[in-house]
DNA sequence: AACGGAATGATAATCACTCTCATTCTGGTC
DNA sequence: GACCAGAATGAGAGTGATTATCATTCCGTT
């Protein structure tokens, strides 16, 4: 019973899969890179993952993370700060949105309803057909003031 | 007949009215920053602003832009690349979502529709509950690619 | 054990953006 | 229409996150 192991089964499996596809490894570095941001369940920054794992040193959290968003593993989250936020992939965790906290940069993930995702859809389809382009993907970020930061 | 002035009298004032209420000047630089903007219709970069309008130095650009952003006049778009994109903030223009293409990185305007607002501010409402968070603005990216970039 | 490619990590380099500060402009006031 | 005070300018230096370098170490395979 690893406390942190019903985190992810599967997405090791994932992850070392497509590391084969591209001849690369499934080292220790990059292990804990996607442990961590599998438990975080929010996306994280560097200096975040730096502190939290010490024994990482900041050039290779950085060239790792990368490594992954190649692989499409870990995707890079747009904050409110000057700092990225990376957290795994929506093929890896689940399809969901962000609320970011204006104050204190803070990330959370949020969980759309169908019907919000109904609209979206629509709304890609609309865009699709009026301005010619080929939608593949959205993005949602909710902005306020997170509980701590409401005082 | 002044070509370029179709774009805008009511936000040349309302910038006026902002600026003096913080005791600074509409300066000939930031007229070109909003009138460029306000030309535009879509988030712009801080090269591409210098080089539409060479006699403005680059300095001096970011410098009028944090403090148009500081006013509540321009509001800066976080897109593909890692130049930041700027525009008129929706007070002066009207309330919309972004198109960006995955490969240019270009920045287009979506309007939505009202259903799709209606949805949004749904889970805007669903997040202030769930979560504690005080929303307060809403932001959609719609990702993909550009007719240019479709080939 | 030995080879070859991949990974590491300390360090230097890059690059968007911000700050500094001496100079110039602006808009009243007399 | 000179004068003053504060705001703005712009060339250049500085900042800080991210990326590239490269000599060394690690790993998997023969
Ligand atoms: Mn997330
Ligand atoms: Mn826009
Ligand atoms: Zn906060
Ligand atoms: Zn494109």
């Amino acid at each position: 019973m690893s406390s942190a192991a019903g985190i992810s089964r599967s997405v090791h499996e994932a992850v070392t899969r497509r590391l084969a596809g591209a001849d690369q490894r499934y080292t220790h570095l990059r292990r804990v890179l996607v442990e961590t941001l599998a438990a975080a369940g929010r996306p994280l920054t560097i200096p975040e993952i730096v502190a939290s794992a010490p024994e990482l040193p900041q050039s290779s959290a950085y060239r790792n993370m990368t490594a992954l968003i190649d692989l499409g593993v870990v995707r890079r989250v747009a904050g409110a700060d000057d700092h990225g936020r990376f957290e795994l992939a929506e093929e890896l965790s689940s399809h969901h949105h962000h609320i970011v906290c204006a104050t204190c940069g803070k990330v959370e993930d949020v969980h759309p309803s169908p019907k919000l995702e109904r609209a979206l859809g629509e709304a890609a389809r609309a865009v699709a057909e009026e301005q010619g382009y080929e939608v593949t993907e959205h993005q949602l970020d909710l902005l306020g003031l997170c509980p701590a930061c409401r005082e």
